[in-house]
DNA sequence: CTGTTAGCGCCTTCAG
DNA sequence: CTGAAGGCGCTAACAG
C-alpha cells in the first residue's frame, strides 16, 4: 500500500476549484484572483503538495534537466568546471543529470543513449574520449549541446575552448625546459585528449629548438595520478637519460614526480617535471609542481551559459575562448 | 519548427503492428513472435527511436533515478564517494540526479525540494548539514533514502556510518600527539559535520590524558582548504603557544599545514598536524599528513546498494558501518 | 501472439 | 476570473 502522490486535483478538489486554477496558481499565471490564490496557496502549503515535474515535462516536451557528461569527477580539474555548471543550473533553476564515464567509452556511449532517453533540453560534453565523427553524431541527437576542450563546428553546438592562437600548454612547457637548460625532455602526454599537443607537434618544436628527439621518449597516459606514475615510471626504468618530463597534466607530473623521486631523482635538481590545470594539489605537493592555470570553474560556467541561452530558443550557436596562465614553481624553475 | 520526438506509435505505424507490440518488444516481453520482433528491432534502429523515459515514469510511477545530494563536488572525499555511488547506479541502469550544495542549508533545502518534484526514486544524502529534525523531515518525504555520516532513525533510512564502537578519529589523532610528547594541541573542527568529535568530548579526553586545555584553542571550520587555512592562521596568531592542531579533515588539515609555514613554524618540529580521510593530496603533501583512511568508494557503492535495495522493495532499513585506519605520515609521526 | 482501451499528472486551448 | 476537453508517450489490463 504505497502512498499515492498528491496531485493538482487533490489540492483543487480540497480548495474547492478546478485543478486549472490551482495549475495558474502554481505556474504564477494571472487571472485567478487575490484570495483564490491564497487560499490555494494555503492548501498546498498544508497538503505539501509537489508539482510533478514528469507529466510537466510530457506535455510542455521539456525536462528543464541538461545532462552532464565528463570523463572522471574525481579528477579536481573536472569537478572544478562541474561546479561552475552546476551554479549556473541553480541559478536558472535547471536540474542536472549526472554522466560520469569514467574515462571509458563504452560507458560515454551508453550514457548519451540515457541522456537521450531521459529527454534532457541539452547536454554538457566536458573531455570527451570519442573519435570525432561518432561524437558529432551523438551531439546531432540531442536537442542542445555546448561542448568543452573539443574543437567542434560552431554549426553542430558551443563550445568553451582554448584560445587556438595561443600555443599549446606542452609545447610551452617544453619551450621552459629547454630555455632552462634542460636537454632531454620526455612527455607523458594525455591519449585522447584534445589539450595534449600531438607528439609530432611536440617533437617539431622541440627539436627546432636546439634540443633532443627520441620518438621512444613520448608515451600515452591515462589522465590519472595512477596511470602518470606507472607511466613515468617505466619510462624513466627505460630512459634514465631523461632530464625533463612533460606532464599532460596535474595529476599525470605529480604521479611523474613520485615515480621518480622513488627512483631515486632529485626533483629538480636532476629531473624538472611540468603538469598543467594547476589543481591544488599542484601547490601542495613537494615539490610544488610548475603548471598552467586554467579558469576551471569559469570554463563551466560559460559552458552552462552558452547551453541554457541555446536551450532558450538562441540558434546561434556560440564558442568562447579562454587562455592558460604559466606558473612557474619548484619542480621546473 | 522543432524536429518532433520519435514515438512509439511511429515506429508501429512504420512496422505495420501496434504500438503495443513495440512496447513490449523494447520491454523485452514475451509473447512477440521471433520475426515480428526482428522487424521491430530493424524499425527501432532505422528510425533511432529512443523511448521516452518521461511518459513511462508518469505511467509507472517510478523514476529509474536517484538522486544524489552531496555538500561539495570538488572535496576529493566526496568526489570519491559519488564515484562509488555513481558506478553502483550505472550496474543497476540507474540515473544520477545531482544535487551539490556548496555546503549552504538554504540550497540544500531548496535541493529537496526539487528531488521531490522529480519524483526520484530514492535520495543518497552526504554528510547532510541540516539539524535532525529538519533533516528527517525531508528524508519522510522521500520514497526512500539511504544517509552517509550521519546517524539517523532505523525506521526512517539506511545508513552507512562510522562504527560507532569506534573511537572518533579526531580523539584518537589527539591521543597520538600526546602519546608522542605533544601538550598543547588545537583543533579545527568541521562545523556542521558529524564526523568531527564534540569539542567537550575532545577536551575531556585530552585533559584525561593529561595535556593542556583551553576553550580558545578550538575553532569550527568549514571542510575546504581555504577556511582551513582562515581558521588555523588566526588561531596560530592568537595562540602561539599551540604545538600540535587536529584538523577536522584532510583539507583542512592541509590549509593548517600553510598557514603553519607561512607564520615560519617548521612541521612537525614545532607543530604537529593530523587529518582525516586520507584523500591523495594528504600523501603527496610535505609534509606527508598523518590521517586517517576511509573507505570512500565502498562507504557510497553501500549506500547506493542500500538505497537500490529498498527501491526494488526491501522495506527493512538497514545500517552499514565502517572504519578508518590510522596512517602515520611526516606531519605528526 | 497481437490489438484496444484507459489512464498517469499536467498544460494548452477554448468556452463561459 | 474560472472551468471543460484534449492530449503529451507510454504501460497495464483485458480482449480477441
Amino acid at each position: 500500500m504505497k502512498k499515492k502522490r498528491i496531485t493538482l486535483e487533490d489540492v483543487a478538489q480540497v480548495a474547492g476549484v478546478s485543478h486549472m486554477t490551482v495549475s495558474r496558481v502554481i505556474n504564477n499565471q494571472t487571472g485567478v484572483s487575490d484570495d483564490t490564490r491564497q487560499r490555494i496557496l494555503d492548501v498546498i502549503e498544508q497538503l505539501g503538495y509537489r508539482p510533478s515535474r514528469i507529466a510537466r515535462s510530457l506535455v510542455m516536451d521539456k525536462t528543464f534537466t541538461i545532462g552532464l557528461l565528463v570523463p572522471d569527477i574525481t579528477n579536481p580539474y573536472f569537478a572544478e568546471v562541474m561546479r561552475g555548471i552546476e551554479d549556473v543550473a541553480w541559478e536558472k533553476d535547471y536540474h542536472v543529470l549526472l554522466a560520469n564515464t569514467n574515462e571509458n567509452p563504452a560507458r560515454e556511449r551508453a550514457m548519451f543513449k540515457n541522456l537521450e532517453e531521459a529527454a534532457v533540453d541539452g547536454v554538457v560534453i566536458c573531455s570527451s574520449r570519442l573519435p570525432d565523427d561518432e561524437l558529432f553524431a551523438l551531439i546531432r541527437r540531442q536537442r542542445a549541446a555546448s561542448v568543452i576542450n573539443r574543437p567542434v563546428p560552431l554549426e553542430l553546438a558551443s563550445a568553451v575552448l582554448i584560445d587556438p592562437h595561443s600555443e599549446n600548454r606542452n609545447i610551452r612547457a617544453a619551450r621552459h625546459l629547454i630555455r632552462s637548460g634542460r636537454k632531454r625532455i620526455g612527455y607523458v602526454y594525455l591519449a585522447r585528449s584534445a589539450i595534449s599537443a600531438a607528439v609530432e607537434d611536440f617533437m617539431a618544436v622541440v627539436q627546432n629548438a636546439g634540443a633532443a628527439v627520441n620518438p621512444s621518449w613520448y608515451r600515452g597516459s591515462k589522465p590519472t595520478w595512477e596511470a602518470g606514475y606507472k607511466v613515468a615510471h617505466e619510462l624513466l626504468v627505460d630512459h634514465p637519460e631523461l632530464d625533463a618530463i612533460v606532464g599532460g597534466n596535474d595529476l599525470v607530473a605529480l604521479g611523474t614526480m613520485r615515480a621518480a623521486i622513488e627512483l631515486g631523482r632529485r626533483i629538480p635538481d636532476d629531473l624538472a617535471v611540468t603538469g598543467g590545470d594547476d589543481i591544488l594539489m599542484a601547490r601542495v605537493a613537494h615539490p610544488s609542481l610548475t603548471t598552467f592555470r586554467s579558469p576551471k570553474y569559469e570554463v563551466g560556467a560559460n559552458a552552462a551559459r552558452l547551453l541554457l541561452r541555446q536551450i532558450a530558443g538562441d540558434t546561434e550557436y556560440e564558442h568562447v575562448f579562454y587562455t592558460e596562465t604559466f606558473i612557474v614553481r619548484e619542480s621546473a624553475p
